[in-house]
DNA sequence: ATTATGAATTGACAATTGTCAAAGATGATC
DNA sequence: GATCATCTTTGACAATTGTCAATTCATAAT
């Protein structure tokens, strides 16, 4: 494992706090691993062996019930997933894949319970990223009950480009069919949105989407903070 | 404050663990007000003053954009609520009030984020506390992106009736219409996925629910642990 | 450069869900 | 028990979203 690897991660809220002897001690424990695209990495319905940090590459939570799978997030460095299948020890609610390679920091679950137990600033940590994880699913949850599937598509494209420094210029990590199902629509669907938004103020080609008139897409997303953060 | 809802509040898993001083502490700052019916209790973007509890009646959480409104939730007692909030510090997301006449009982947020530093074992509820509430509403988020309104209404019927003792009747403690919000749909069209569900075992009248064939219900529905608990 | 593979788009159509208006049922009040 | 207000149901219709099939496009391998 790099050095820089392990700045990053010591750098996320979740572990900044916590003494460098306890972070040593996860680390010593934890394994760095290499997966090839399309990997799965869990299978919902089982119990939790590892907390999961994507150092490099991206990662998709999805879930499956009878013949319909859905994307639940999509992944990017340097990120904990599946945090609170770990603390609760109990069976994990999503599966998780790569989409291209990745490199995955697994920490052992049992480290971490009982870190977790000895750490009060680890112990903080944790408290602020469920929070912090709760909220952004209740967001995800508003999104999709008040909005029709072209609202969505905007403002996913205000938060992206948002995100990524507001230079109105965003590129795909991914396949439209994989943002579609985050969106919560087909992928034929969202070629169909995308188009609408043409007359919006974006433009696309390929996995480039540009904002040519931020106004107009803004009058047409009509933002929120209190959904899109 | 009555000592049977001291009790009860002692007893809750978020309140059960830490020590007797530091509970009475938060119960010495808590202040237990009746509101009625369709009162206001919380809105969303305004900054948390109190964590509540319900200890008698019902409260909805519930959430607008633009003219459009949703419920997120429908809580009986005896249950917190918007505990992410007061933990971040942070805006609430969700709006809350009462459904019919209630009781709350309001502990200051600041009092909570005392505690919390200084009682391990509250500190450990509220992790758990966090984490079963994360994991509820990803539970909500894949019922909502992977079912028809129909299958979500069918697995919603046999998720109370368990959580009523599985006799197979359920009484609703409020409108048909706040039941189609929090599940999802227009009262129109709960009625119609009634209508349907009547070819699947399943008779209303008013607010009455009876399952008369829980097996074709349950053909219908296809419930899974991962999704409905 | 050519082909082959999978992704993305488009069009036609179907299913689902929402809207509006009206009728019917329910429950509280006098 | 009659009346009023509200909730629920029903029907007709519209909008949204999904499905299937065909075509186009992009990309990587030969």
């Amino acid at each position: 494992m790099r050095r820089s690897d392990i700045e990053q991660v010591r750098s996320l809220p979740l572990f900044r706090e916590m003494t460098k002897t306890h972070f040593s001690t996860l680390m010593s424990a934890a394994l760095l691993q290499k997966f090839p695209a399309r990997t799965v990495l869990i299978r919902e319905g089982e119990l939790p062996d590892f907390l999961h940090i994507v150092v490099e590459g991206t990662v998709e939570l999805y879930s499956r019930w009878e013949d319909r799978e859905t994307t639940i997030d999509i992944i990017r460095p340097v990120t904990t997933f599946i945090l609170a299948a770990v603390i609760q020890d109990d069976v994990y609610l999503k599966s998780a894949r790569t989409i291209d390679a990745a490199r995955i920091l697994m920490i052992p679950s049992e480290a971490i319970r009982d870190i977790f137990g000895r750490d009060a600033g680890f112990a903080r940590a944790i408290v602020s990223e469920l929070a912090l994880r709760y909220r952004g699913i209740v967001r995800v949850l508003k999104d999709r009950k008040l909005r029709t599937s072209v609202e969505r598509l905007a403002n996913w494209i205000l938060a992206m480009d948002r995100s990524e420094g507001g230079g109105g210029r965003i590129v795909l990590a991914h396949d439209k069919r994989t943002l579609s199902s985050r969106l919560g629509m087909t992928p034929e669907n969202l070629s169909r949105s995308l188009a609408i938004l043409g007359d919006h103020g974006v433009e696309g080609t390929g996995r480039e989407i540009v904002i040519v008139d931020r106004e107009a897409l803004q009058r047409c997303a009509k933002p929120s903070p209190l959904i899109d953060g």
